[in-house]
RNA sequence: CGGAGCGUAGCUCAGCUUGGUAGAGCGCCAGCUUUGGGAGCUGGAUGUCGCAGGUUCAAAUCCUGUCGCUCCGACCA
């Protein structure tokens, strides 16, 4: 390809609406090009990487077994209803309407369509197991679309669905799809971390995200530097707080003291109480719904002073993810204070039903300090089993950095990740309401054991960018760049040799199967080798003429420094370039162990 | 949806406080010079100042509304 006969605009400032790394570089190196917040057009080179992309996922799905198919994005509403997401996931569901007022969803995901195939298509228990895979565009009505690619209305995902006979066949495909998962971002360049994700309501614990680390990443992982353990901090335990809390009872019963203005842990914290937070209870009053219909009810939720809720864990174990805080006045109509002063003491409570969940960490604490119900008043001497009616036991702290991890006991670190990928044992939630059902041996009828499997494959490409990339520009690893190959001859007058040498070389190359791209652009060579480096071509090719009176020309790949070679060696110093640099990343896939966690320094 | 900020040339931005002929740099076009890390000189083209109202003799500037973008939060199969 030559450069004047595409279409590479590319930017020596950056765009004032871009504020991450990657989202910059991407506009710069005309990758892309925005229409609207959240939308996307995908310019010839950053359309060459998302079909590289997109090849790399096709080929490891393949070898995984599952089966390329291709679905409407455009999606009847009744099948949505069917599996009651119309209503659970109506807020990311774009609707349009037909000429005959019918209306239409344009698909945010394909469970429902994939399930009503299999309704049809698959009956019996031989033509089990089966995995479906598509790459596609997906719609969601994002409340914030952010960051380019990372997070927008319209996106291209790869999604897979597994079907199975049982659950323990449902691992096998669960671990076939995690395996193919690690080889495809191994093969994209990418670090990547496998962690064990927050399932949600469904429950259970095969859910895994792969994270590619970064600080702009939208979520937090917790891991520790053994690699023995990696959670969503929404997912993640530990063996609990440093701290420990105090389980030695400080009198035969809670005693009302004044503390007049005191709202916060802090302040109590603070002279003249002076109770150290681990030490205090911690009261939250939220407003659960159950159902649709149903009206919202208060529960208690305990915590120690110290730790912050973790909403997802609470989530899991109420069953429901409808809730909020209950507003200041709810609170008062429930427990008859105000926020500052709760606390679960049951002589204290109006409603002696309530429902009480506290957290694990506060088992056996005595002696401890929590809100009287009464506007400037606390409760001193508190004991947990004595003095308050805990409904529900659970784990429902946020962990801290530092804190011991649950395999190993080693110290748990934090940091932010993007999620690329997500693996997830569905179980029969949708084959049941959507009647994927199969015979067995003797005639039984079961719903299908589903997993679903995505893959963000235009997020992927940007986790590249934002990975792959220094103060000049892109890095791109061999597998993902939109050329291999960036010849640059100095001069490209139809007569002069530099440009003549670089033509029969990018016929050669092209004819080798190597992409190269020439940049046959009448620009001065600042010119050009900016604008290469901030593509990131992996290796650029100088011919100009002061080398080529030595007879030489200069192999710059993109991480390395300068090398001159001979004119009559350079082909195949290319060649042999690419093949040690395409061996090396092959080796980076058989090592999954290439840990994510040691970031930067062996970035490109 | 709550909070904050921004909309002026293709891009980055100044001008707005204190109303009075629409600006700079880059890019683009032409010419000359230059030619190994985003060249120099000369000349040129380019704007309903996001949109709609209002105030005023006069609005990019002040006021009201509205739309869009960015960030923080809430939300997120």
């Amino acid at each position: 390809m030559r450069w004047t006969q595409t279409f590479i605009p590319t930017l020596k400032e950056t765009p004032a609406d871009a504020e991450i790394v990657s989202h910059k570089l991407m506009l710069r190196a005309g990758l892309v090009r925005k229409l609207t917040g959240g939308l996307y057009t995908f310019l010839p080179l950053g359309l060459r990487v998302l079909r590289k992309v997109e090849q790399i996922v096709r080929e490891e799905m393949d070898r995984a077994g599952a089966i390329e198919v291709f679905m409407p994005a455009l999606q009847p509403p009744e099948i949505w209803q069917q599996s009651g997401r119309y209503v659970t996931a109506r807020e990311v569901l774009y609707k349009v309407k037909d000429r005959a007022n019918k209306e239409w969803l344009l698909g945010p995901t394909h469970e429902e369509v994939i399930t009503t195939l299999v309704a049809g298509e698959i009956s019996s228990y031989r033509q089990l197991p089966r995995n479906f895979y598509q790459i596609q565009t997906k719609f969601r009505d994002e409340i914030r679309p952010r960051f380019g690619l990372m997070r927008a209305k319209e996106f291209i995902m790869k999604d897979a669905y597994s079907f199975d006979i049982t659950d323990a066949a449902a691992q096998v495909s669960y671990q076939k799809m995690y395996d193919a998962y690690t080889r495809i971002f191994a093969r994209c360049g990418l670090r990547t971390l496998p962690v064990e994700a927050d399932t949600g309501v469904i429950g259970g614990k095969f859910s895994h995200e792969f994270m590619v680390p970064a600080e702009t990443g939208e979520n937090e992982v917790v891991y520790c530097e053994s690699g023995s353990y990696a959670a969503n901090l929404e997912k993640a335990t530990s063996r609990g707080p440093l701290e420990p809390t105090p389980t030695h009872s400080t009198g035969p019963a809670p005693e009302k003291f004044p503390t007049p203005g005191v709202l916060t842990i802090e302040a109590l914290s603070a002279p003249p109480y002076g109770v150290a937070a681990p030490a205090q209870i911690k009261t939250l009053v939220l407003m659960v719904k159950r159902s649709e219909e149903a009206e919202s009810e208060p529960v208690l939720v305990l915590l120690r002073g110290d730790d912050q809720l973790n909403e997802a864990k609470f989530a899991g174990a109420l069953g429901t993810n409808v809730f909020r805080p209950a507003t200041p006045e709810e609170v008062f109509a429930v427990l008859g204070a105000h926020p500052g002063s709760l606390g679960a003491v049951a002589a204290t409570l109006k409603t002696p039903d309530l429902r009480v969940l506290a957290d694990g960490a506060l088992r056996g604490a005595a002696g401890m300090t929590t809100g009287a119900n009464e506007d400037g008043f606390h409760l001193r001497h508190v004991d947990l089993d004595r003095d308050v009616r805990v409904t529900d036991w659970a784990d429902l702290r946020t962990v801290r950095a530092g804190e011991r991890g649950p395999v190993n006991g080693q110290p748990l670190k934090l940091r932010r990740a993007i999620e690329v990928g997500h693996v997830f044992k569905l179980g029969t939630k949708y084959s049941e309401a959507l009647h994927a059902l199969y015979l067995d041996e003797v005639g039984h009828q079961h719903p299908c054991v589903m997993g679903c499997y995505g893959i963000g494959i235009t997020r992927t490409v940007q986790a590249i960018i934002e990975q792959c990339n220094d103060r000049d520009g892109i890095v791109w690893p061999l597998t993902t760049a939109p050329f291999a190959v960036c010849l640059t001859p100095l001069n490209v007058a139809p007569d002069h040799p530099a440009f003549g040498l670089a033509q029969t070389w990018h016929d050669e190359l092209t004819a080798r199967g190597v992409e190269v791209l020439l940049d046959d652009r009448d620009e001065r060579p600042g010119v050009k080798f900016k604008d290469a480096d901030l593509i990131g071509f992996p290796l650029r090719v100088n011919l100009g003429e002061k080398s080529l009176a030595r007879g030489e020309v200069e192999l710059k790949p993109r991480r390395e420094g300068l090398r001159a070679v001979k004119v009559e060696q350079a082909l195949s110093a290319i060649l042999e370039w690419l093949d040690t640099e395409s061996r090396r990343l092959a080796e980076g896939v058989c090592q999954p162990g290439n840990s994510a966690l040691h970031d930067r320094s062996a970035a490109g």
